[in-house]
DNA sequence: TCCGTGACGCGAT
DNA sequence: GATCGCGCCACGG
């Protein structure tokens, strides 16, 4: 059992559990460190766990500098992350989140691993971002980080939703990782005193990107022949995700531009939905897609009143909210 | 390919 | 709250 967990100090913890055949078997949240060791508290013995945070502070090893070994190597294959200072007071509140956690792992028998034998029932240090390198070789400049992480996962995890969020598919990723290292197929960056790093062992070099710009590089991704318009494809994608999305909203039920771009897979992209609205306006319920605030749509007039028979609630001119707004697809 | 556009979201004021 | 600026994204010319 491989358990990814991405760390947030905004989100809080997102927590993956792959099986032996690398199926999702849990994709869940835990607003802070007390919840989610509930969930630890539930995991065998021989699990392993993969966390994307560093587990302490940085050693001093790189002299004059406040970061760590494996920091300094990633930067040099031109892969930028967040350094970790030497003293936890000087750590962000997502490292100082990561550093509990990892005495959390400890102190329910996952000590961090170093050196020596690797295998189950420790836990490790992985960069999602590293992971994602490691597995496709490079990132396309005009692909999506979301995208671009849902291409490197998809075959090699199973039973993911579609909607996953980018934390839940660095979740993911971690699990796959943790995977990856039992199975002795990984390779680890840093200093075996200080925290190594862990990734995939897959056959693309990463030394060679280091010719490249930082983390835009050339070119994606498992290309299987006629798969050359990724490009075009995707758009399109989006956009039918968006509108499948938008045919799904019940009447009485209303979603924001933000949460439609979030189910459709791209949580960036809600002004994107706004411009497909006012494209498709006819083809789906689009009265029921409303702004973060709950106003309807501009340009429709009858939206409020079509809202009002379907038994919205309204404040003022705006939905309320808290009351109306669907819980999304699936 | 590049660039402007628009039924957005969010933080600052 | 209301408004503004800025960042974001998918499209289309």
């Amino acid at each position: 059992m491989y358990m990814g967990i991405d760390v947030s100090a905004a989100r809080g913890f997102d927590a993956c559990v792959l099986d032996e055949r690398r199926r999702v078997s849990l994709l869940g949240a835990a607003r802070d460190l007390d919840a989610l060791e509930t969930l630890l508290r539930g995991l065998p013995r021989h699990a392993t766990i993969a966390v994307d945070a560093p587990p302490r502070p940085s050693r001093d090893l790189v002299p004059g500098r406040e970061y760590r070994v494996a920091e300094r190597d990633l930067h040099a294959l031109g892969i930028s992350l967040y350094p970790t200072p030497r003293s936890e007071s000087r750590a962000k509140e997502w490292m100082r989140q990561g550093f509990a956690l990892f005495r959390l792992l400890g102190k329910l028998g996952f000590p961090l691993y170093l050196h020596g034998d690797a295998g189950r029932g420790v836990a490790v240090e992985v960069y999602p971002h590293l992971s994602y390198l490691a597995l496709t070789g490079a990132r396309r400049g005009k692909t999506s980080k979301l995208e671009w992480s849902r291409a490197a996962l998809r075959r090699r995890v199973g039973g993911l939703p579609a909607v996953a969020t980018q934390d839940q598919l660095d979740a993911a990723c971690a699990a796959l990782t943790a995977w990856h290292f039992v199975a002795g197929r990984w390779v680890g960056y840093g200093d075996p005193t200080e925290g190594l790093i862990v990734a995939p062992q897959t056959g693309h070099d990463l030394s060679r990107l280091r010719a490249a710009a930082r983390d835009q590089l050339e070119l994606p991704i498992e290309a299987g022949p006629g798969r050359r318009q990724l490009g075009p494809l995707r758009q399109s994608t989006f956009a039918e995700r968006v509108l499948r999305v938008v045919a799904q909203i019940p009447s009485g039920k209303v979603a924001t531009y933000g949460d439609v771009a979030r189910w459709a897979g791209n949580p960036a992209g809600a002004r994107a939905v706004g411009t497909l609205m006012a494209r498709h306006a006819f083809e789906v319920p689009c009265h029921r897609v409303v702004d973060s605030r709950g106003a309807p749509p501009p340009f429709r007039e009858e939206a409020p009143r079509m809202l009002k028979r379907e038994g919205i609630p309204f404040d003022g001119g705006r939905v309320r909210l808290s009351e109306a707004r669907w819980r999304g697809p699936g």
